[in-house]
DNA sequence: ATGGCTGCAAAGTATTTGCAACACG
DNA sequence: CGTGTTGCAAATACTTTGCAGCCAT
């Protein structure tokens, strides 16, 4: 199902700024967008959508499942869509690129975590990061 | 060596900022600091002291491998002393206590991203957040 | 004495919020 | 129509920077 028929379905309005936000992430072809990156695409399509708007747009569809975020070593936002292979991120320092993990390496640090800590709910909020094969 | 004679050795000069700072990461019984909350104690110390220079400060200490900072999840910094111990962190979500892990998990940690990811020199923000054993 | 550091103030970056007007259902 | 949502502007939170004067060496 489409992002836009997903707000629908919750009741949710369908506004020209959502349907722009939709369409930038299904069909753009990129995998993780910074709000600002993700602002600068929606401005070529509606010259009138807000920063602000990205940002509580970027919410929602984090509240539905759709996307979720973490966070850069600098410290700032990154969206990725919410794909089934993949929930964790590395970065490369020198190019930026970004390798999705497996699950299957993120569940068994999250075994590590908790095992060491006796944390429950464990999660890592920032991307790991480190310098890729072509970088090296 | 304590932290003063090491920026002594290394030719940074010695000020009344820079001293009360080391003096308190070494004395005062934390791990870990924001840069505000160590401004507060730095402010109980000398009245004068500068919230621009802890920042500079513990960016100084951090280029000499004294301190090491991460992010909270929230975004913004929290410093560490670099210890020998646990490079690695995981913070309570509900009362923010921090538990320093072992550098076995750590280290472990770090075997699985690199065969997954085949990155180099990977690093982590290492703060990861859940729920302590008090909380839960 | 000289240039590394400082406090101060201002700017910068990322994100959030208040509000009146608008437009989706 | 009614209210959920928007654009705009301002506020917030955190960190960095420019600069003139000070002080450690």
């Amino acid at each position: 199902m489409d992002f836009v028929s997903e707000l629908q379905k919750r009741e949710y309005r369908v506004t020209n700024s959502r349907k722009v936000v939709c369409n930038i992430l299904e069909n753009s072809g990129h995998e993780h967008f910074t709000a600002d990156a993700l602002h600068k695409l929606a401005l070529e399509i509606d010259q009138n959508i807000d920063l602000a708007t990205i940002y509580r747009t970027l919410e929602l569809l984090e509240e539905i499942d759709i996307v979720e975020h973490s966070h850069l070593p600098h410290g700032s936002g990154i969206y990725f869509l919410k794909n089934l292979q993949s929930s964790a991120h590395i970065i490369c320092d020198i190019c930026g690129s970004i390798f999705d993990l497996k699950n299957s390496t993120t569940k068994n640090i999250l075994d590590l975590l908790k095992s060491d800590s006796q944390y429950k709910d464990i999660r890592n909020h920032f991307l790991y990061s480190g310098v890729c094969k072509n970088c090296k």
